[in-house]
Formats: C-alpha cells, structure tokens, sequence
RNA sequence: UCCCUAGUAGCUCAGUUGGUUAGAGCGGCGGACUGUUAAUCCGUAGGUCGUAGGUUCAAGUCCUACCUGGGGAGCCA
C-alpha cells in the first residue's frame, strides 16, 4: 500500500479509504476501551488522530506508544466522532518502528519553553512552533529562487572561501591548514601563509556582493544565496555567527531601480508566505497572542497575519538620510532628551532612532538613502554633493535593519581615491577594478539577511530560533 | 565586549529577616474511566539547590570568582 502523507489525507482524504501512514507520536490518550494517538509526520502542522480499539491490540504494544515513537498505521478513515478533527483513522495494523523511552525523551506533551528547545535543537522540530517555523523558512527559500528565476536573475554561486579582506563587512574566521601552535614561520617570526592551502591567507566569505557584482557586469542580472560568515562577538537576538545571505546585483540599475526591486521583492516574499503557508502562520500567530497576553497593553504587537498583510500592501516610505535627522530633531523623545544617543548629521543612526522612525513617526517600513560617505563601505556611489553616497537601507519595525545596499561607485578613478582614503588594498583588488576598466555601467544591488526575513515573517522574537543549528559565540552544538 | 538578570526535580517555577526532614504544577510511572482533543480522577517515584572558595553555631538563602542561559546595548544582515 502506497503511503500517504498527513497534509495528503487532511485535504483530499474521504471517510472509507484505507490508506497508510508512518510519523511520530505527539500525544497518546488513554480510556478503558479506546486510544487516541495523535500521530504528525512532519507535511503539516496538523495531526492525524489515530484511533486503537483497545480489546484488538495488545496492551504491551500500547503501552510502547509513547510520546516521540514512530509508528506506521494502516487503517481506515472515517467521520470523526469528536469536535477536533474532520477525518480520523480506525486503525487496522499498528507497528512501532522506533521506540522512544518514556523516561528519557526530552520533549514532553507540554509547553516548553524556546531556551530549552534551543538546547534540544536535535528534537524541536518535533515541536508545532519549529515545525512551522521549518516549514515557513523552506517556503521562503524556495520562494526566493522562484521569484528571481521568473525575473530572469541568474543564481550565481559566489566562493564561500576568499582571499579578499576588503569588504570590511566584519571579522573574518581564518580558513587555514597550519599547524595551529607549530606553524612554518617567515624570517620576522610571522606564520608564512605561502606556505599555507592557498598560498596566502584566506578567510570564510562574509558577503559574496563584490562577486556577484563582477557576473552582473556580464549575465546582467545575478543573485547569490548561500551560508555568510562573521565572526564578531555580538550577542543578540539579532545576529549569527553563520547566516544565510540573499545578494542581487543588477546592471544598468540605478539607486531607485535598486529600492524598487528590493520593495517589490519583500512583499512578495510575504504575500508567497501569506497565501502558501496559512496553516502554519494562523499557528504562530496564535502562540505569539497567547505569549503577548502578559504583557501589557502598550507593548502587545499586531497580529501576525494583520502585521504581513499590512506591511504587503503598504508604501514603504523613502527619505534621506538627511531628511530622517531633520525628522529625529524635531521629534518628541529628542526634544525631551528620551534618547540615548545623540542625533546629529554625520552619526549612525542607532536602534532607537530607527526605531522611532519606523515604529513611531511613519508606522511602516522606511527606506533610508543617501547616506554620510564616512560611514558607508567604499564601493557605494559618491553623490554629486561630495558627502553622502547613494546607499539605501530598508528598515523593518521590531528587527530593524532588514536590507542593506547601495548603487555602486562605476567610475574607476572616483573608486580608486576612495579606496586609498580609506586604505583599501587596491592591488589585490584588481579583479574588482577591472569590471571599471573594462565596459564600465551603472550598477547596484543589495543584501537580504534571511533569518531576519524569516524572524519578521514568523513573528519569533530569537535568530536562534529560524535556524536549525545556530552558531553564536562559545555555541557550535550539534 | 559592556550593562541588567537568572541558574532549586525531566520541564516551568515557589522557597519569608540565614534555622529542623527543600515544595507545587506539568511531565513520567501505577490504577480508574463509554470517544478523547496537551482528557479527567486517584495514587506514586523523583533533588550533590550551576561550579569553586569564603563568612557563620548554622547557607538554597549572605560575600567573591568563574561557568552557562536570558534581556538590552554596540557592530551589522
């Protein structure tokens, strides 16, 4: 008999159709004459209730059904007697294929909490939050490529290995084969990377957009999506040491080309996940209420599925740079002196002023252009202005900084005096320099932090908890 | 890295101004029950109080250091 997975027989499954299943068991429900086994197999949030009449089976074999077991069913679907559910399964033929000690088996029919999940990262995804959570995060990958393969982008595998430390994106994990303590050494005493892999020291990745920018220059329009790395020592809800990046990079787009891809781009993602994974978000929204009841009125945040559907249908705002300090100077909390930090042009703006802008003063997405060169990368177009280049960044309410990107600087001397202003190797860089040398355009192009993606559209509050195996700092488990 | 905060049963927590034998709920186990919805009812086992020092007649409780978790900040995606 051909197996049917539970999202199968939920949807299309009529009452008198014998049919198979395997999962795992979330809950079991004992009374003296029937079981109630609620068995998942992970196609969706919902459970399939397997019902075991007790004077057929053998109770050593019931008694081994416990929470976390894989079964395999075979049975027949009928009406349900009970309120739950519209199909359940009178089963026929039960077999345990894996038991699941009782005593041992961490994840108990009952609330846990994310910190303990987290330690059992290995398990969680037999959880309904992680599940979903899994669920939706495989969406959006999938939706990503949809979306720019019907754009005509070509997805371009940038290296995860590089022997460019110019992007200045981070710290860098060091990729060596040296010996650790015993390294061959140069004639000052300094470890003698040409005697390493590579032959000169190299680094993981910790952005693919100089990359991407040279296929652009050729295929026109290209987009990375692959594992970054940095390795700064921040510890937050908001950053990983390993994290999956989304980097577009298109010629012939200037900055306002570049805001809209990255506008339109976002709402489609939210609207692929608003229409495709419905039963999973109506799930986490319902946790997120119920996680909200305590807190107070003031601090509750939107409905989940109202909070996408909102951000989907509404304009993002764009300003300047210079407009958004304008707009902090003549705010509430900084004539009352409520921010921390100082506002003045030239600053990085801080979480709390992004935070008013976002939250506060516009209540929707805002993206902010045209930044103080200072305190942007080299590779960003220098505006007319001589102070502030076209560099654009989209911010998200809760999560902040969702997108960054820029039109990039395409005329080679203009490139090549930022660049020793700011001490940028420009030899080991003449590869990126060519791409100026040689049929030069106006291009741009931008990155999408997928957890942060995936945080915002799950509406979970921990970065930790939208990738399977995080990497934080003194944290490499499983 | 900085600031705040926490670490007590498998999980979530309570534990009074330091004082006898450390508690509850959930989960587990045993039993009861005519179809349950993370069932219900009865019973039961389960603890080196994060680690190492210190103060004290006496420390889960006070002090110091370290470890780990959580929240916030910085850096950023």
């Amino acid at each position: 008999m051909r197996r049917l997975k539970i999202k199968e027989i939920l949807t299309t499954g009529q009452p008198g159709d014998k049919i198979l299943v395997k999962g795992w068991v979330r809950t079991k429900r004992e009374s003296k004459n029937v079981n109630f086994i609620a068995l998942n197999d992970g196609s969706v949030i919902h459970n399939l209730q397997v019902v075991a009449d007790t004077s057929v089976y053998d109770a050593k074999l019931l008694h081994d059904i416990n929470s976390g077991a894989a079964l395999s069913v075979t049975g027949v679907l009928a009406e349900s007697q009970g309120s739950g559910q519209r199909l359940e399964m009178i089963a026929e033929d039960i077999m345990i294929l894996g038991k699941a000690d009782p005593d041992r088996y961490p994840i108990q029919p009952k609330k846990h909490s994310l910190e303990f999940l987290r330690e059992n990262a290995h398990l969680r995804f037999r959880t309904n939050t992680f599940g979903a959570v899994f669920r939706i995060r495989h969406a959006m990958a999938f939706a990503i490529h949809k979306y720019f393969n019907e754009k005509g982008f070509y997805y371009l595998h940038t290296p995860i290995i590089t022997a460019s430390d110019a992007e200045g994106a981070g710290q860098m994990f060091r990729v060596t084969t040296l010996h650790a303590q015993n390294p061959p050494l140069t004639e000052d005493g300094k470890p003698d990377f040409t005697r390493d892999f590579f032959g000169k020291p190299t680094n993981l990745t910790v952005s693919g957009q100089l990359e991407g920018e040279l296929g652009a220059m050729a295929l026109g329009e290209i987009y990375t999506f692959g594992p970054t790395f940095r390795a700064e020592n921040s510890n937050t809800t908001r950053h990983l040491a390993e994290f999956w990046m989304i980097e577009p990079e298109m010629a012939f787009y200037d900055l306002k080309d570049n805001m809209d891809l990255a506008e339109e781009f976002l709402k489609y993602l939210i609207d692929y996940a608003l229409i495709n994974c419905s039963d999973d978000l109506q799930f986490l929204a319902e946790r997120l209420k119920q996680e909200e009841k305590n807190k107070p009125m003031n601090q509750r945040s939107m409905d989940l599925l109202e909070k996408l559907s909102f951000v989907s249908q509404s304009d993002f705002v764009r300003i300047t740079y210079t407009e958004a300090i304008e707009i902090l100077k003549n705010s509430k909390p900084y004539k009352k002196n409520a921010f921390q930090f100082p506002v003045d042009w030239g600053i990085d703006l801080q979480s709390e002023h992004e935070r008013y802008l976002v939250e506060k003063h516009f209540q929707r997405p805002v993206i902010l252009t045209d930044y103080p060169k200072e305190i942007k990368a080299f590779y960003m177009k220098q505006n007319d202005d001589g102070k502030t280049v076209r560099a654009m960044d989209v911010l998200f309410p809760q999560i902040g900084e969702i997108i960054g990107g820029s039109q990039r600087e395409e005329e080679l001397e203009k490139l090549e005096k930022r660049m020793k202003e700011m001490n940028i190797p420009i030899e080991e860089m003449w590869w990126y320099m060519d791409t100026r040398r040689f049929g030069s355009a106006v291009h741009s192009g931008f990155g999408l932090g997928f957890e942060r993606l995936i945080l915002f559209v799950t509406g979970m509050g921990n970065i930790r908890d939208v990738i399977a195996f995080p990497r934080t700092p003194k944290y490499a488990e499983f």
